[in-house]
DNA sequence: AAGATTGTTTTCAT
DNA sequence: AATGAAAACAATCT
């Protein structure tokens, strides 16, 4: 599930393998009627540029150069960009594929078509236009005190909102509140300073954690919630037991044990 | 076969 | 009035 440590890693493979050489074309991939895409024309734009940089805000992910078009990427629940080889077999579910001069392709793919591709002119514009609040791992401990504490509702729906702060959703919100021992359903105005600054830093080294690995899960550690989201299962952590609920709409993991 | 996942939109409540 | 909760929606896979 796409949040901001895959998108991150998502972005990194854009940065490493499609940078600063020539689109030749860029093309539609099988079953696109149902997906966003740039369209004809915008597509045409991107054709003899190159991508020269890429950004990221939250879980959104975009690629571009200092002159010519910007594409923006919301992965949905199940999308991704690799980066592959002419002569290498087409990512299942390819929905957009940019061909680089030589071999080497950019491959937007996105099984359960949640996801989709914008051509953008300014990245910037484009965040304040989405209405996203800051990236998860910028901003401050002051501003995520004011922007969770001041949430009347659950701290896990304000963790999730991305007009209060960009990049968290359900998964690293549940892992980020279980290492806190806040539970998800608390309010935001009940938690003073003090835990304000514990949920900050967990939410940090959660995200940073799972940046390290490059999204893969298999390397994070076993006591993490990751390994161990299921209801009933026992919790490494204070040997309670995990229990999911439904909070502000979303399946909740937590241990009621040791998350107050 | 129901449930899970994403964000948006709409409706209702505090 | 404004914030937020909850539900519906989209598509597909397990």
């Amino acid at each position: 599930m796409p949040e901001l440590p895959e998108a991150e890693a998502n972005r990194r493979r854009v940065e490493d393998g499609a940078l600063n050489r020539t689109i030749e074309d860029v093309r539609l991939g099988r079953d696109v009627e149902h997906v966003e895409l740039p369209s004809a024309k915008a597509r045409q734009g991107f054709a003899g540029g190159r991508f020269t940089m890429t950004r990221r805000h939250g879980k959104y992910i975009f690629a571009g150069s200092r002159s010519g078009p910007w594409i923006a990427v919301h992965l949905g629940m199940s999308g991704s960009l690799r980066v592959h080889d002419g002569d290498d077999t087409v990512p299942d579910h390819t929905r957009l594929t940019f061909v680089f001069e030589g071999e080497r392709r950019l491959s937007y793919r996105c099984p359960r078509k949640f996801g989709w591709v914008r051509a953008i002119d300014d990245v910037d514009a484009f965040v304040v236009q989405q209405g996203l609040g800051p990236d998860a791992m910028e901003i401050g401990g002051d501003a995520f005190a004011d922007t969770i504490g001041s949430s009347r509702g659950a701290v896990k729906s304000a963790l999730i909102d991305q007009k209060k702060m960009a990049g968290v959703g359900n998964l690293w919100s549940d892992e980020t509140l279980y290492r806190t021992g806040i539970a998800p359903d608390a309010k935001g105005t009940d938690l003073g300073g003090n835990r304000l600054g514990d949920l900050h830093g967990a939410m940090r080294d959660v995200l940073g954690g799972v940046l390290d690995t490059d999204a893969q899960y298999d390397a994070l550690p076993g006591d993490w919630l990751i390994h161990n989201r299921e209801d009933g299962t026992d919790c490494p952590r204070c040997g309670g037991t995990i229990r999911m609920k439904k909070v502000g709409g979303r399946s909740a993991y937590h241990c009621p044990d040791h998350q107050h």
